[in-house]
RNA sequence: GCGGUCGUGGCGAAGUGGUUAACGCACCGGAUUGUGAUUCCGGCAUUCGGGGGUUCAAUUCCCCUCGUCCGCCCCA
């Protein structure tokens, strides 16, 4: 067996990279209407920027990481995620210092986590994310939640579940959380040792553990909403009225836990409520991480963000059976009967191109039918053959594959017709 | 990290301990000296993921290995 992609990474092909080209499409329209800017950064970053930035005790960090020693020995990571390469560009930068805050940005690009693969989970894998730092306006909240549903409608999912909660503040987190391992600890030898683990770290997560989720102290333990200060509350309530303000319809889930430390306030997911979708159906996951900037070395700067999966993207597309993507027909193939014949069709693919027409020929040397047969299936809109009598005449018959049609033309004309034709159709 | 599944031509897919590994699609050539369909004819795997073992004989049985896909955990 001859050399195969690497295990979790895979090649988009011609068919498939229309698709995605759609897609960055719809992307980079969308970003425009809500005013958030590309940022490009690193695919590799110090490996100390994601312990920090995304946290030590979340399962990206411990066990997923692509993390390697360069020449220089200095530990790089190949990043899991976008927000932390974010936030430390906006510091490194000094985005914090930019007139208008909040500083609105947007990322498309390949993420990288150590897994096992299967369906709709890449060892390499590509996210779009949005991240507006700088505000802790709950509107800010509610217009990146309503960018994320946009680019899903815009592409014509339906069967869409947003899903939403709060984690709270600082204070209302750390009251809740004191009550959590109050509750768990009597008997946490009972749960699973992620769990056991959790309880020190972020008893928060034990919270949505699937492996115990029929616990019966699960259903007992305290829920974060009832922790929610009066200012955390307050925040959840306008956020959900300015959702509501949108027409956008959401679930409370008050077990929805982001798998990252750097969450509070509002957290969100957007789920597909598709049929044969799979185990996952998560589309898209975020929320808001008030003093990350301040945890990478920057002032005070309140951000919310998100990150989608385009490759889940697609798989819902097919779950719902939307086609997206079409790939444009060739317009003129030129068939050469023989060695000169085959300079002058070169020249007129050349004429062709430099008018604006898809134009193309064979370089297979195959025979006449042959190429009447791959001018059909490239989904040719018009044909010219050119051999003695042509080369003799000047002149060659522009075909019309769909009709059967055939035009006599001087070769210096045929450009010209194809191009007021077109104009015609318009 | 754990569990299951599968690995035969470009693709899909049958198959059996024994001399030429079905078939379908695609592709190429011809019937039809220069025009796309259909039909017909012909061509297209010294080889069954790789390595080792059992056997007179292995694609078929056994072991190992690599890889695929799916699921668990977790996530996008």
């Amino acid at each position: 067996m001859s050399i195969q992609a690497p295990r979790g990474t895979y090649d988009i092909l011609p068919g498939q990279s229309e698709k995605w080209q759609e897609i960055e499409q719809k992307i980079n329209e969308l970003c425009r209407l809500y005013q958030y800017k590309e940022i490009r950064t690193p695919v590799f970053e110090h490996t100390e920027l994601f312990q920090r930035g995304v946290g030590d005790t979340t399962d990206i960090v411990q066990k997923e990481m692509y993390t390697f020693q360069d020449r220089g020995n200095r530990s790089l990571t190949l990043r899991p995620e976008g927000t932390a390469s974010v936030v430390r560009s906006f510091v490194e930068n000094k985005l914090f210092g930019l007139p208008d805050q909040p500083v609105k940005l947007f990322y498309t690009g390949p993420m990288f986590r150590y897994e096992r693969p299967q369906a709709g989970r890449m060892r390499q894998f590509v996210q779009f994310g949005v991240e507006a730092i700088g505000s802790k306006d709950p509107a800010i909240d509610a217009e990146v939640i309503s960018l994320a549903m946009e680019l899903y409608r815009s592409v014509g999912l339906k069967r869409l579940r947003l899903v939403i909660n709060s984690l709270g503040d600082t204070e209302s987190r750390l009251a809740h959380k004191e009550a959590l391992v109050a509750h768990f600890a009597p008997r946490i030898d009972e749960f699973c040792s992620d769990c056991q683990t959790r309880l020190e770290k972020n008893p928060l997560r034990i919270l949505d553990c699937k492996v115990d989720r029929d616990h019966p102290l699960m259903a007992t333990a305290p829920s974060l909403a009832d922790y929610l200060n009066e200012e955390s509350q307050a925040y959840f309530d306008d956020v959900k009225m300015y959702l509501e303000e949108l027409g956008i319809d959401y679930v409370v889930d008050p077990n929805l836990v982001r798998g990252l430390d750097y969450y509070n306030h509002t957290a969100f997911e957007i789920m597909s409520d598709a049929e044969g979708f799979g185990a996952i159906t998560t589309l898209c996951g975020g929320g808001r991480y008030n003093g990350l900037v301040e945890d990478l070395g920057g002032p005070e700067s309140p951000g919310i963000g998100f990150a989608m999966s385009i490759e889940r993207l697609l798989l819902a597309l097919e779950m719902e059976k939307v086609e997206i993507g079409k790939s444009q027909n060739l317009e003129v193939y030129v068939i050469a009967m023989d060695e000169s014949a085959k300079k002058q069709a070169f020249s007129l693919l050349k004429d062709f191109r430099a008018n604006g027409i898809s134009a193309d020929m064979d370089y297979t040397g195959r025979k006449l039918k042959a190429q009447m047969k791959s001018a059909d299936r490239k989904g040719a809109s018009y044909v010219i053959v050119i051999g003695e009598t042509e080369m003799a005449s000047g002149k060659a018959g522009l075909k019309e594959m769909a009709t059967g049609e055939q035009q006599e033309l001087l070769f210096s004309e045929i450009a010209e017709t194809i191009k007021n034709r077109k104009t015609l159709e318009e």
